[in-house]
This record gives C-alpha cells, structure tokens and sequence, in this order.
DNA sequence: TTATAAAATGTAATCGTTTTCATTTGTGTT
DNA sequence: AACACAAATGAAAACGATTACATTTTATAA
C-alpha cells in the first residue's frame, strides 16, 4: 500500500529520476526542486522501498553479525555496540550464531552472494582453517572481533589480551603476592592463550621463575576453576594468589575456598578477567580485567560501514579497545 | 559476479521460469527437468539473489526482532531460540533494540512498508499506548513475547509470570514458612505486576492475611535487593522468607543477610524468579522458578514464520511456556 | 489417426529503484 | 542576437527474480 517513487514523482510533477537525485542529494538537482520534492515526500509520507533499492544498487544496508555461540553478558554488550551504532546509520544487524548444527563459515557462505548482507562482522575466539580461507577470497568486507592476532587480510577489532593480562599479574606482583598461579581457558581459544602468555611474560619482566605447575588448564567455566582452585589450595606449596583466565572461574575459586575455609584475599588472593555484571556485587569484590565490550561492537561496527561506503579498499586497520584493571578487595 | 538464473537457464537449457519453478519445487515442472535444473544450479554453484526475491515478492525472510533493550542472559536466550528456528526455515532474524534514544514504536515504525522485514517478534514488558497503536494497525504479523497478558490483537508467548510465582509461594508455605515477604518488581512492568499478583493469590489460597508492610517495590537490581532485605530483617515483625521478583535481587538478599549475620536458610529462606545462570553456583543453591527462556524464542520464531507463509489470517494463539520450580538450599 | 484436454515449457511483463544517456533549459561571451 | 557550454531534467534501460499468459509438447480417448 506505500506510496512509490513514481507517484511521489506525479505529484511533484518532475520524473522519477530527479525523484530519485533530490532525495539522494545529488548536487545535480537545483536546490528548489530538491525542496519540492522532499516537501512532497514528507506530504505524501513516502519512505523508497528499501528492497528495491538495495536489489538495484547490488548491496544491503544490512549487517551480518556473526557469532560463536550466543550466551551471556559478553555477547550482549557486543550486540549493543553494533546495534547502535547501525541504527545511527540506518544499517541493520542481522545476528547469526553458529553451533553444533552450523559452523560460522557455513553460515557466512550462506550470506555470500545473496546479497543479504553488506558485510560481516565475525566473532571468532577460535579461527578455522575454512573461515581463514574465506576471509581470504571474500567479496564482502569483513571485521574480525578476536583477541589480538597476527591476521592480517581483513580489520580487526579487539581487546589486547596479553597486554592485559600482563598488566593484571604485575599488578598482583607489585601488591606483593610471590606465588601467582593461573588458571587459563581453553587450549584453542585465541584469547586464552594471549592470557596466559601475558602471565608468563609479566613473571619473565619481573624476574621471577615460570613454574609449570603453577599453571593448570580450565575451561572458562565455574565447575572447573572451582575444581582446579582445590587442587591449587590442597597442593604443599600453595599459592598465595591465582588469576583466572576470566571471571567465571573466579567465581569457582570463590566457591573452593569458602568451603576450604581458605579468606580471600587474606589466604588467597584471586583475580579474574572480563568484570563480568555480577563481579561487582561478589564478596569480597573481584579484581578483574575490565573491558568495554560494547566499545567494541561499537568500533567493529563504524569499521565495517566506512568499508561499505568506500569504494577503494585503504589498508586494513587493527583496533586495540583499551582494558582497566578493577583493584577489587580480593586482592 | 554471483551466476544469475539466466546463466543457469542456459546452461540447463531452459527457460528461466522453468528454472524459477524448478527451484521452487512448482509440481507443473517435469521430474526430470527438475533433476536436470538441480544439477546444474549445484554445478554452477547457483544461489538465488534473495534481494531480488524479496523485491519481487514484496516480502522478506528477514524477522524484526525488537527488544526493549539488550543485556544479560534472557535476552541471550531468547536470541538463540529465535536463530535457531529461523535458521532451519531459511529466515534470518534482524536484532533491533530500543533505548533512550529511540522507542519499540518508532523502530517498528521504521521498517513498515520498507519491506525489509517480514514480520516482527516484539518484546514488550511494558506496553505502551503507540506500540498498541502499532499493533492494531499492523501490515505485517507480529508476535508479542510477554508475560501472560489479555491483549488480543496478535498472537503472543510468554510464561504464566502469576502462576509461576503463586506456584513458588505456596511451595514456601508447604515448606512451613509462616511470615513470606516479597520484594516486587517495577510497577509499570507487566511481569513485575503478574508475580505480585501470583503472590498475593498463593497467600490467600492458603488462607493467609496480605500484610501490605510485607511487599516492598524494588526494580529487578541488586542494590535495591539489599537494601530491601535490610529493611525486612531489621524490622519488628521480621519475615521467615522472601520471595524477590527475580533472581537478581535474590543476590541482594544473601549480600544483606551475610553482612547482617543471618544464615540462609535457617534465620531467612530466599527464593527467586529466572533462575539465572549464577543461580545454580550461589550458596547456598538459590530456590527459584526455572523458565525455558530459548523455548520463548523458539516459540515464537515458529509462530512468526507459520504466520507469515500462511495466507488468510487464522485466529491469534497464546502460548504459554510452562515454569519449574527449582527447590534450592536457600528455602 | 485425430481431436482434445492436460501437462510442461516459454515469452514477456512486472516489482521500485538507480543510472546512463539524451534532451531541454539556462548562462555567459562575443 | 547568436553561439557555445554547463546545468538541470527527462526517458528509458537495467537489476534478477516471479508469474500471468501464450505456446508447445505429451497423454488420453474416440
């Protein structure tokens, strides 16, 4: 029932064409018109069918937000970001998450070519091989939301994981803790291995010994860090603090000790990563890692609209999103 | 640089209706014609371009999903549900929130008639006189996502919010406890209202006085919660329970009663609503009402897609998604 | 075999916009 | 006033699919 270009154009009494200029503020049309038309278009309450011209112009004003998986605060707080900031310029996201049933490249080659969407912006805590193979042959342009990374075929968005996690453990260090064990996260995700190579680098630059021992292999998850936390608190020579790879397992080690009978930070002193909603209202407070993660979704997004509007392809930008350290009482 | 149907009917040797029919799985074309049409498009790597479908068409496989605002895991969970349905029928959903700066109604508003979207799911906990508006007069279907509510005008899905909470009640009340506070929700809310009414019911069911003393105002946060439950427990007649609109507060409670000494569930029993990812981890393990909030999702995702093939308009359904009651330690 | 209906396929119009190219209008210079 | 040239506008093609309608092929019955 909307009205189109053509009777907008009637109305206006000038053709389709210069419809179509004055609204899209061609310079071409002499100014008094484009004010007749636009006047016309308010008049008659006339909005270009979005479709039509997406079809035509070969592009989409949408944005395909690809996920790893949709759980929690983390993806939330992206979604924000990109959300706002596509609304800002009339672009929509379209959020897709992978799981059992659909890798993300299934997903992104199920976009491709449909015109769907104008671009990606892909989260990928753990890059596949076929996703590396399609950011290399894409036709779209893509952002990629990881942990720092040495990719370099597209723009990248993402917190500096190591530099972070580097600045927590010298923190603890000057706080005076001597025996800082870590709990890292899973083997394969890119931003646990960043974090812990930032705990080991900040012991190296404070001259003190790795010791193997003291780091042990966890999952992200509250279950594990609890179980790792008692194995670290029952071992004979235990630490005087652990940091864990993100503030889940923080909330493991808060659990162990309290039915260890181990205080924090008096016993134990714990930190985490990612200030996560509830770190604020845990007892003692957390100390933790800070992220703005809507900043992040906020820069990706703004990123990857200025790579669909231009039409030369400039070089590819790497953005750090700065991290805090929240001093909590748990330490 | 996509192949287009008429790269593809040459190829198969065919008109490109022929082939439009053949991909469409239209009974007028001949199996093997069918066959042969297949082939090729796979041959070729064929995808349709969906923009020009749509165009064509006037409608879009593309769901508006609109939120009242994007953050924590409800929200995650009714994402995921909504993807995964709609990946399995070829929809995409397009994620829109609302907040300071724009209203539900004005981007709702926005999408009409553009036709980038084939219909709406909407989340509305609060609805306001323009989405009603919106609602009445809708182009395209809509399914509301709510608590139990008697708007008529679309189909909507929702948990049973005044069920759910006299449920929880009167199992507190079986449990022995005598004296139940309640610490509600917003009073504009739709859900805060319905667990207050659920909770009132239950007492009288049972055949207890409604103390109004007993039911205090908070807003679904955690310092609200505490502060609250402080007030409950250092009053004259204090409560032996309290039942908090949500989980959230819930955390407030056992923050007030650790600070002020009171053991949960011995001095106070708490018990919640949402059952929260942290929920399982508290100690004592919270007791509260578990939805299946991805089955929302799901919920309505199927609703929205059968509705938006279906031709003549069927008469509005209202789902309603059934609760558990998790019986923790803290009650 | 032939007439006739039914099934399968083809031709071309169509959706609403953008954009190329052609045409008209306007401006400035001599 | 005449001309060249620039600016503004219009006419029509194009995008890639679907689909109404026309046409051809196949099946059925006499």
């Amino acid at each position: 029932m909307a009205i189109t270009i053509k009777e907008l154009a009637a109305a206006a009494k000038v053709s389709v064409a210069t419809v179509s200029r004055a609204l899209n503020d061609d310079p071409k049309v002499r100014p008094e018109t484009k004010k007749r038309v636009k006047h016309f278009a308010d008049l008659l309450d006339y909005n270009p069918n979005i479709l039509a011209r997406n079809f035509k112009k070969g592009t989409s004003n949408i944005i395909g937000l690809i996920l790893p998986d949709i759980y929690g605060e983390f993806f939330t707080e992206i979604i924000r970001g990109v959300d706002a900031v596509c609304y800002e310029h009339g672009y929509y996201p379209l959020v897709a998450s992978s799981h059992s049933e659909r890798s993300m490249a299934e997903t992104m080659i199920n976009f491709m070519g449909q015109g769907i969407v104008g671009g990606y912006i892909v989260m990928a805590p753990v890059l596949s091989d076929d996703l590396k193979s399609i950011i290399q042959k894409k036709n779209l342009p893509i952002v990629l939301i990881n942990g720092r990374m040495t990719y370099e075929d597209c723009d990248s968005v993402g917190v500096d994981n190591q530099a972070s996690a580097k600045a927590m453990v010298t923190h603890l260090i000057e706080k005076g803790y001597k025996r800082i064990a870590h709990i890292s996260g899973s083997k394969k995700n890119n931003d646990a291995t960043r974090r812990e190579k930032g705990y080991v680098a900040a012991l190296e630059e404070q001259g003190i010994a790795v010791d193997k021992k003291m780091i042990k292999s966890g999952d992200f998850d509250i279950v594990k860090g609890e179980q790792i936390c008692r194995e670290f608190l029952s071992s004979k020579n235990k630490p005087d603090a652990i940091f864990c790879a993100n503030d889940m397992m923080a909330i493991g080690c808060y659990k162990a000790a309290a039915t260890m009978g181990f205080k924090i930070p008096e016993d134990i002193a714990i930190a985490g990563f990612d200030d996560i909603f509830v770190s604020q209202f845990m007892t003692p407070r957390l100390t933790t890692v800070r992220v703005d993660t809507e900043l992040i979704g906020k820069t990706a997004a703004d990123l990857l609209i200025k790579r669909i509007a231009e039409s030369q392809i400039s070089s590819f930008s790497k953005i750090v999103i700065p991290s805090t350290i929240i001093d909590g009482e748990s330490s």
